[in-house]
DNA sequence: CTCGATTAATTGGTATGACCAATGAAACGG
DNA sequence: CCGTTTCATTGGTCATACCAATTAATCGAG
């Protein structure tokens, strides 16, 4: 009944086939970042879509989940208002993709260990320029936190470790590199690879080392604060680098 | 007839009924990321799917496109051969939620560009480590061929200092960082925040400032090639920043 | 027997129709 | 006027059916 809509297109060398879905997906996202579907803009019902699109409902569905994962449209829920509602990606979009391509194993750990010293001590120094007493007040509460318990909970430790990192980045006030750099310190705490911290020594050693960083942001001193996190770091690489030689010299990346 | 297998789980305060499609793409892709499904493995067809989860066919197609998405799962064909195929996710999913999350009114140009001035000199700096001769015979060029069509195409000239910047980027071997790095590059050259270069003049300073940052990386200068990469990139700035007033100070990241 | 052409089986793509559960609005009753 | 009940709306899910593309199996000519 229908003629056929098959679209075609090379990608690549080969030709591959445009589904119906794909195809609303693309307008759908092209409504969304052209403007003319707003931030907050509600999407037609399911069955309002499937009567504009001409297209089955299965189909209507497929695309809208495409855009939601992207971070373009909102969860839906069941009942009356429970339609899509277009919305910006967040960084945990960007968190997650990050996450889902480091775990992979096109990435190696040295270097995801050398992004983290590109990116984490030049957040460092712009959260000197840009922190506010707020934000050094919950980097010294977290701190405090990990002083308290200690070794005791490794688990919380970890956690809490990550918190103090997430909560220095923040600091920076740009959310866009606040975003990649959780992304990657996150995979890098919860991939384990650093099951071995956890002695009071070390813990010792990381509230000093957070101290210090601290200290250089509230002094506004971005050289020192830059400096002491790259140090942060590459104690942290020292100690995993004991256990597995490395692929390559991480160290061009120390400042001056 | 079937129980209900309403799970729920808290979730930021409120309560979210678990969707059928969600659990069969969280235990797939826990499949998937605890390596029980290693990469270039098939996954069963969807019929088989179905009948193994007891889900209906819609479901099953649901979660398997949100793993697609991911990039965990490769696209389908139709055929006999056509199942999903276990993947990494690639740097083009990361590439791709980068710029939909640029590309929403959340992130700035202004912290677009910071985390620009922190990602690329830094590259610039590691390219003069692991460049090969290949690396340095392909920028080379890209930027002759920029030298020869001038301004004469505006379009294959951004491209082509995209593809220069790309080609940069690449001589430092770290997939991650080369990704994240193409992702900002590409979004703000598309957004067309640049329409502005373009004439004679301009391409031959960027021919000129792309031959010098080469020049660095070929003699393995790393501080040279970070800073000529921060100039190149200030530069930019500036003139951007002629139009539109600065929000916040670039500058600390300018190195020593 | 070998190889090319034809046929059949497999698989994703899509549509239709139906029913449930959750939600919120409207109607109702005190 | 307010609380309760009713009901329409909407997403979630399943079942079934058919098409199109692709590959495997079969068959036939030489």
């Amino acid at each position: 009944m229908r003629e056929s809509l098959a679209i075609r297109f090379s990608a690549g060398g080969e030709t591959a086939v445009q589904r119906r879905y794909e195809i609303l997906a693309q307008e759908l996202r092209g409504l969304i970042l052209s403007g003319e579907l707003k931030v907050g803009d509600p999407l037609p019902a399911e069955r309002d879509l499937v009567e504009i699109t001409g297209l089955g409902r299965g189909s209507v569905r497929e695309a809208i989940r495409i855009l939601e994962i992207e971070g373009l449209l909102s969860p839906k829920k069941p009942g009356r208002k429970g339609v899509s509602v277009v919305q910006n990606a967040s960084d945990q979009t960007v968190q997650r993709q990050l996450e889902l391509f480091i775990g992979g194993d096109s990435v190696s750990n040295d270097h995801l260990l050398q992004a983290r010293m590109v990116i984490e001590p030049a957040l460092a120094r712009i959260a000197c320029d840009m922190r506010t007493d707020d934000d050094i007040e919950a980097m010294r509460a977290i701190n405090a936190r990990i002083e308290a318990i200690g070794n005791a909970d490794r688990g919380a430790l970890v956690q809490l470790n990550l918190d103090w990192h997430s909560q220095m980045f923040a600091a920076s006030h740009n959310d866009l590199l606040v975003a990649i750099a959780i992304g990657l310190t996150e995979t890098q705490h919860r991939a384990g690879v650093m099951g071995q911290y956890g002695s009071q020594e070390h813990v010792r050693l990381m509230v000093e080392a957070h101290g210090k960083i601290l200290e250089s942001i509230i002094a506004r001193d971005g050289e020192r604060a830059y400096r002491r996190t790259y140090l942060h770091l590459r104690g942290y690489a020292d100690t995993l680098a004991k256990k597995n030689p490395r692929e390559f010299d991480l160290t061009p990346l120390n400042p001056r």
